[in-house]
RNA sequence: GGCAGGUUACCCAAGCGGCCAAAGGGGGCUGACUGUAAAUCAGCUGGCAUUGCCUUCCGGGGUUCGAAUCCCUGACCUGCCA
């Protein structure tokens, strides 16, 4: 069997490691207890999280222990971000996006047998603890002009941050430290942009207890433009299908670019690497078919939001973006398709600018209409260069349904209630 | 503490009394080409409205027929001097 950092190194998840000889043979001489953490900034975590999360199972199906950590004394701080000072949330905010987290965790991680995933939160270790302790027990391992050396705080000594985002990293140092002691946790994986607090973590268990600890970050993900990957024209792709359908989720991941979407199956599935290589070595050759981006949603969305609703957004993707005329699919399936692609209902037959908006295709009535001008918009797949025109009649598909697109793969629709 | 400069739309950045909803670039969106891919070229990119109106240029107050542009004041940032 493949050793398990072979595997992430082939899946493309290491970005840095601390001592990589020293790291494996720690995962050699038995499970090791690691441990990666989640600051609830949102009411959810979204797929930027969920490949911290994965990485974290790959290492639990190898034998080894997670402590799965959701921050909540930490997420009352903020870690500090190149782009500015945090706008802090109240206690009580920050409490309830806990409990929403820990639940989406909790989905991935398996919480039996003998390397069973344990759920911690840095409230409990931090609560009690004084001012004075802090900063002696802490606080004294941290030399100043190295905190300050650190990218992220270097960048923002000219633009500013406050002494609360300062001191940010002796806080997640402290986590590492905690869950050394109380676990034996030897380990703390995330993202690379965590790599200063893991380490700084590394560094204080060496200097407080003279223990030996490890860190593994993974590379940040970004489309084949270079830029963040995660983000879509609506904004950030999250696990909570309230805030992301499963559908929009599925698609996401359908509009891979071809030269990411083999990284993204490495990264994101479960699905061996060997397989992968093939499904490559096919998608090359036949690249129209888009088998990868196909098997990469499905893997996916399966993930995170289950079997029945990955079906139900490939059927939907399926009748929407289907080379056969609408008007040949049975209406219930069209009618669940638009459900599942965020159609809207609305009472009286909507002018084709006010589909638009409520279809959520556009922000406003003045995107709408430019939509339409720039020949962008589409009723039954049919462009239409009347803004005004009136949804009705024919154009309602069994007598009440319409399907709205705007570009080539923006799909809604609106039902007019009778 | 003193002196000088800065704060413009999603980001960077012009503008320095009317012709400014505000140049240019990036990003994003749309079209053509395609495969719900990339690259390329073109258009669009505050809101409402069928050629007009409304709200913007760090916050507040003022001058003026009229201010992003001038004055006062507050906040923050930068540089130089102590």
């Amino acid at each position: 069997m493949t050793h398990v950092l072979d595997d992430l190194e082939a899946r493309g998840l290491i970005a840095h490691s601390t001592d990589r000889d020293a790291l494996r043979a720690a995962l050699d001489d038995g499970p090791i207890t690691y441990y990666v953490g989640f600051d609830p900034t949102a009411p959810s975590l979204h797929i930027g999280n969920l490949l911290q999360i994965l990485t974290a199972r790959r290492l639990q199906l190898a034998g080894h222990r997670p402590l799965m950590l959701v921050g909540g004394s930490t997420g009352l701080i903020g870690d500090p971000k190149e782009s500015g000072e945090r706008s802090m949330n109240s206690r009580d905010t920050v409490a309830a996006w806990v409990e929403r987290i820990r639940e989406q965790v909790s989905r991935f991680m398996s919480f039996e047998g003998d390397n069973a995933a344990t759920m911690v939160n840095n409230l409990d270790w931090t609560e009690g603890l004084g001012t004075i302790d802090f900063l002696r027990d802490i606080g004294k391992h941290f030399p100043v002009n190295r905190m300050l050396a650190r990218d992220v705080v270097s960048s923002r000594l000219e633009s500013g941050i406050s002494y609360t985002e300062f001191s940010y990293v002796l806080l997640q140092s402290m986590d590492f430290l905690e869950l050394h002691r109380r676990h034996g946790c030897v380990l703390q994986t995330g993202g690379s942009d965590q790599w200063g607090n893991i380490t700084a973590g590394v560094e204080l268990i060496r200097r407080a207890d003279g223990g030996k600890a490890h860190a593994l970050a993974t590379p940040l993900i970004t489309k084949a433009g270079g830029t963040k990957f995660g983000k879509t024209e609506s904004g950030t792709v999250w696990l909570d299908p309230d805030r992301t359908s499963p559908y929009a989720f599925h698609q996401s991941w359908i509009q891979a670019e071809d030269s990411k979407v083999g990284e993204y199956l490495k990264q994101f599935t479960f699905v061996p690497v060997d397989e992968i290589d093939a499904l490559m070595a096919e998608h090359a050759e036949k690249p129209g078919l888009r088998l990868a981006q196909r098997r990469l949603a499905a893997e996916v969305t399966s993930l995170v939001h289950g079997e029945a609703e990955t079906r139900a957004a490939e059927l939907a993707a399926q009748a929407l973006f289907g080379r056969g005329e609408l008007t040949d699919l049975p209406i219930a399936t069209l009618a669940a398709a638009l459900r599942e692609a965020g159609a809207a209902e609305v009472d009286e037959p909507p002018t084709v600018v006010d589909a638009l908006v409520a279809g959520g295709l556009v922000d406003s009535r003045s995107a709408a209409r430019r939509a339409v001008a720039e020949g962008g918009a589409y009723v039954n797949n049919v462009r239409v260069d009347d803004p005004d025109l009136r949804l009705q009649g024919d154009l309602l598909l069994d007598g009440e349904w319409a399907v709205l697109r705007k570009g080539k793969r923006s799909v809604s629709g609106v039902r007019v209630a009778r």
